[in-house]
RNA sequence: GCCCCUGUGGCGGAAUGGUAGACGCGGCAGACUCAAAAUCUGUUGCCUUCACGGGCGUGCUGGUUCGAGUCCGGCCAGGGGCACCA
């Protein structure tokens, strides 16, 4: 018997596919529509492991959707632009779009090595000018819209490299490039208003279902919505100043005003007085990364101004500058309460202001209750405030208010972490921003008519700064509106924007606009979007908000992108180091007896714990190695078994070649059951052995089905692995219609997970016709419904023994089947039960 | 610091409050073979027993229940997210 020959029948399989052109999506249909998508990857040279995990997992999806019936919609493209390239430009003095383009040509070889069903018409890249020059439209309609601004924002900025940086590229205070100390620094910058939408985007969160609540809860952090209520504060010099806050009850706690170094109060008196403006330059010097803040201690400095409480004017309280106080939150300024916040409390601790509890915890006297190192900042009844006396926190917070809102001086609002979105990147290899600046007009978008904006065929990439803006004449423009000399904005979009709206574009790739209203009326949402989760804020975020933006343009009526969202675990390896504490790579090492050695040595090595591939620590396997020695089907099946989709897997050698094992004994059984007469000839009543293959059978069809509805892929291929196993051990007796009936089930239930053997098996057991164009079978219920049940016997919980009854036996006989059990009548020991009780169907449990 | 998730055999993991360990990997034994590979069969949580059997088992600890891996409280460990957000 010829073994399976993977290789051979892959290519072949893939080209048929492709001939027939399977899975071209038409945007018309009578069959429902059902929209899958993987995140698109980033060209980056090859794919790797967790591409294909991911890109298997929609494919099992598109694939059992198209044998279910629905018009399916599976495309891919390239998220294109991006550092790695000008990276790569830089150390290899390649063009980055040649560099980029060619990473494509690789990847898209590999994928459909995979033997992914992709409608590979749709395919398209975000550094497309056919792409980018819709997104420069989109830009342009949503400024007019009101969705984009220009503004002064502070920003990480690296002086060596001449770039902004993001929070994640600066480490320790440094840029992660150059080395550089990264200064704070105002530019004017491009904003997506994102806020506008922000409460929106909070509360349909609880609309999506089908999206993980682990998502659902970061997104809704990353909002971060507070109430609270905004206070004015007369100050002595005359002016006046608003604080936001959360906790008015404390109002009577109060012992200082703090403002951010960037509140406009604190700019103006840095103008007249030397010292103030030198603490806020020092404020400014520290950076905006974590590790900075972690270990930036409380500073402040006494401007000499008194606020007056707002119930007791006479009451002063000192107006210092903080360096903890942001100008991005509330606004800007605040009042300090140290009993009941651990930061004010700090402060006060440092400069020695009053710390009075307002907010007693019940149980506590008002006398004796102390805050020593630690705020409070739990329950309790309020005290040392007058009329608040007695109340508790809630009841505080909505006197403070109401009374504060009837004299005018304060107003209840809502706050958001959440920030517009930077959108500006001075780099050159991304999306230019179609905007020009002009001395007399301002900022005037690109004629409609001059788009595309194009990126310069050759970039400099020597010297620091953006190539785009030493680019010798790019950036030289006539002002759209009076045809004066201006000049073209040089920064572009920052990548997110990119992906920010794809998912639509892929609804027509052929569309005159940004987005056809009318596929996008047809396929969107997205029914099943699968990524990873560290796109669990930022793209999903974006993405979810450029919806919105389309709406209200008219391009959709949808807001959700995606109806659904998996979001699957990463793909791990074990890990080697050196006797000199080097990471190996998996390739520099070889096992024996579960000890790892230096390949072709008796050096031995470290095995560390199993980590997500990565180059920094070598464990990576390269999939196309893989591919080689195994064909997809494997690799596809591996990626699917075992772990649960929403976990880390770790990829193992046996794991593989168990993988591969199956592979092969699937083709021997379909070998074996190749000349049973007569194809799908319907399957008489049978009983016995032929009866328990039956109903195995239809119970892998019931199980598989709803396993691969909610993508539990790993119980699905257990499933398999069980009618795989059942079909391997029944008796050559039963009649060759009930084992072929069988056979044919499992080809089709492997066909979306292994696709290229199922068409092989398919083909071998006499078919004309394609399996990939043949219907989801179905179970029949009254195979999959049991007959006789094993019900489990307890006494006190414990199991003794099982019995064999009829479904729906009475609950009598079942009791009087359960008390005659000799471990039952042993376990009683001759004492009559006390209690027996029955759950019909399932189990006995006799209580001694 | 705040919020969230996860702890089950040697390993990955199954299990609507109802027979814990499905299925796979690995191990062990056997068949086939001159031998090996491949394949097939059996076996495989731990302790105890010649055996029949018995006992113990889902991180620890209480509770609810006829019955808890599953629900509730308190710990411990690992992982993740956010973090001067007023």
């Amino acid at each position: 018997m010829a073994r399976y020959d993977a290789k051979e029948s892959e290519k072949h399989w893939q080209a048929v596919w492709d001939q027939r052109q399977c899975f071209v999506a038409p945007n018309e249909s009578t069959r429902p529509k059902c929209y899958v998508l993987e995140m698109f990857p980033y060209p980056s040279g090859r794919i790797h492991m967790g591409h294909v995990r991911n890109y298997t997992m929609g494919d099992v999806l598109a694939r059992f959707r198209r044998a279910q019936g629905y018009n399916v919609l599976h495309p891919m493209g390239w998220d294109a632009f991006g550092l790695p390239a000008e990276n790569a430009a830089r150390e290899k003095g390649v063009n980055p779009r040649d560099w980029t383009y060619a990473n494509i040509a690789t990847m898209r070889g590999e994928l459909k090595r995979m033997g992914l069903a992709i409608d590979w018409s749709r395919e398209f890249a975000t550094c497309d000018p056919d792409y980018y020059a819709q997104q420069q439209r989109l830009f342009i309609e949503f400024y007019k819209a009101g969705l984009v601004y220009r503004a002064e924002a502070d920003v990480n900025w690296d002086p060596v490299d001449g770039t902004v940086l993001a929070n994640e590229q600066v480490i320790e205070g440094r840029g992660w490039r150059s080395g550089a100390l990264v200064e704070r620094k105002k530019l004017s910058q491009w904003f997506f208003k994102i806020t506008e939408y922000a409460d929106e985007l909070l509360s349909a969160l609880d609309r999506l279902d089908r999206w993980p609540d682990k998502v659902r809860l970061m997104q809704k952090n990353w909002i971060g919505r507070s109430e609270g209520l905004r206070v004015i504060f007369d100050l002595s010099n005359g002016s006046r100043v608003d604080i936001f806050t959360t906790r008015p009850d404390t109002l009577f706690g109060a012992s200082f005003v703090a403002l951010s170094p960037d509140h406009p109060l604190s700019q103006r008196l840095g103008e007249k007085d030397s010292k103030i403006a030198a603490f806020i330059e020092s404020c400014h010097r520290l950076g905006t990364s974590e590790a900075a803040i972690e270990t930036a201690e409380k500073m402040g400095y006494d401007t000499g101004i008194t606020a007056a409480h707002p119930f007791a004017p006479e009451w002063k309280l000192p107006v210092m500058i903080a360096n903890f106080v942001l100008m991005g939150y509330g606004t800007g300024a605040i009042f300090g309460c140290p009993a009941h916040d651990q930061r004010d409390l700090e402060f006060a601790r440092k400069y020695d202001l009053p710390v009075l509890p307002v907010v007693i915890p019940d149980g506590s006297d008002a006398k004796t209750f102390e805050v020593g190192d630690e705020a409070y900042v739990g329950p309790g009844h309020l005290a040392n405030s007058r009329f608040l006396d007695g109340m508790s926190v809630e009841e505080a917070k909505n006197e403070v208010a109401r009374r504060l809102e009837a004299e005018g001086r304060g107003k209840r609002e809502v706050n958001y972490r959440l920030r517009d979105w930077l959108v500006s990147r001075q780099r050159p290899w991304g999306c230019p921003i179609p905007m020009i600046r002009c001395g007399k007009c301002g900022l005037v978008p690109v004629k409609e008519s001059d788009l595309p904006v194009l990126l310069p065929d050759e970039l400099q990439f020597k010297g620091a700064g953006n190539p785009l803006d030493s680019h010798p004449t790019w950036k030289h423009v006539d002002c759209p509106q009076c045809g004066g000399r201006a000049l073209r904005e040089t920064d572009t979009c920052d990548t997110f924007v990119d992906s920010a709206w794809y998912f639509a574009r892929f609804c027509d790739t052929t569309a005159e606009g940004p987005v056809s209203r009318k596929a996008a009326d047809y396929w969107l949402p997205v029914d099943q979007y699968i990524g990873g989760v560290e796109h669990a804020i930022l793209h999903l975020l974006y993405a979810r908000f450029f919806t919105r933006g389309l709406h209200r343009l008219g391009y959709t009526d949808v807001d959700e992108p995606f109806a659904g969202l998996f979001t699957q675990g990463m793909v791990c390896h074990e890990t080697y180091k050196g006797s000199d504490g080097q990471w190996l790579a998996v390739g520099e090492i070889e096992k024996r007896d579960g000890k790892a050695y230096l390949k072709g040595s008796d050096l031995e090595v470290t095995i560390g714990r199993s980590e997500a591939m990565s180059k920094s620590k070598k464990n990576g396997v390269a999939p196309e190695g893989i591919v080689d020695l195994y064909g997809a089907d494997t690799i596809r099946w591996f990626m699917l078994s075992d772990s649960p989709p929403e976990r880390d897997i770790e990829w193992t050698n046996e794991g593989a070649e168990g993988c591969w094992r199956f592979v092969q004994r699937i083709w021997r059984l379909i070998e074996e059951a190749k000349d049973l007469p007569p194809p799908r000839t319907p399957v008489a009543s049978v009983d016995g052995e032929a009866l328990e293959l039956r109903r195995a059978t239809h119970r892998a069809v019931a199980a598989v089905t709803d396993d691969l509805e909610n993508l539990r892929f790993n119980r699905a291929v257990a499933q398999i692995y069980t009618l795989a196993n059942a079909i391997g051990t029944a008796p050559p007796s039963i009649p060759g219609a009930v084992r072929r009936e069988a056979v044919e089930t499992l080809v089709l239930l492997i066909d979306p997970m292994m696709p290229h053997l199922a068409e092989s098996c398919w083909q071998a057991l006499g078919h004309e016709a394609l399996v990939v164009d043949e219907p989801w079978p179905k179970a029949d219920p009254d195979l999959v419904r049991q007959d006789v049940i094993t019900i489990a016997v307890q006494v006190n919980g414990k199991l003794r023994g099982t019995i064999e009854m009829a479904r729906g036996a009475e609950k009598s006989s079942v009791e009087s089947a359960a008390l005659a059990l000799e471990p039952v009548a042993r376990a009683l020991d001759g004492k009559p039960p006390r209690r027996v009780v029955v759950v019909p169907d399932r189990i006995v449990n006799i209580v001694a």
